[in-house]
DNA sequence: ATAATTTGCAGACTATAGTCCGTGGCGCAG
DNA sequence: CTGCGCCACGGACTATAGTCTGCAAATTAT
């Protein structure tokens, strides 16, 4: 699976997982939220400190979200 | 530390460790000799898909990579 | 049913990621 | 000294990350 869709599902995720609307996640990161939904739908992949900036506001260490992310990116076709 | 700096540090490191020149490490991950000198110097700080990209060029996981930088990344100040 | 919250999306924009040319410096082998 | 591998660095360029405004559709709540 590509990165960016990768990123996008593991973000969705999490923030649901934490009851997040995107734009509290993004007054939280510092990111915009149009581009926090863009990035949901895989529409674009963030750098490095977007990454980490995304990763603290979720409350997860940026080890796990690279676990997760890289999971989902090895698979093959499925999903 | 800031992440770029984090960055490039982690990647110099294990680029040296594998001696691996930049050129070598440039063509094993698709990425411009001239720009993998900006990431090792911490002027630029990578993309998603450039740093696994990256990782899968230096024969680590992109989770070993994040660890390092996250490590490099909280320190404060010294360094 | 309707009000409020949330999200998708478009367009136009600025900042920066990433490329491609070259040059010159440094260390080291021949 | 000369060549060679490796790297820092420059300028100019294209692609994409990230912002901002605003509106419409969908969800959820009342």
């Amino acid at each position: 699976m590509k990165p960016e869709i990768a990123f996008g599902r593991v973000l969705r995720n999490y923030r649901n997982k934490i009851k997040y609307s995107q734009e509290r996640l993004s007054s939280e990161s510092g990111l915009d939220r149009t581009y926090i939904s863009l990035l949901e739908r895989g529409l674009r992949q963030p750098s490095l400190t977007s990454m980490l900036n995304i990763a603290k506001a979720l409350k997860i260490s940026p080890v796990e979200m690279m676990t997760k992310i890289d999971a989902l990116h090895k698979e093959n076709s499925k999903n």
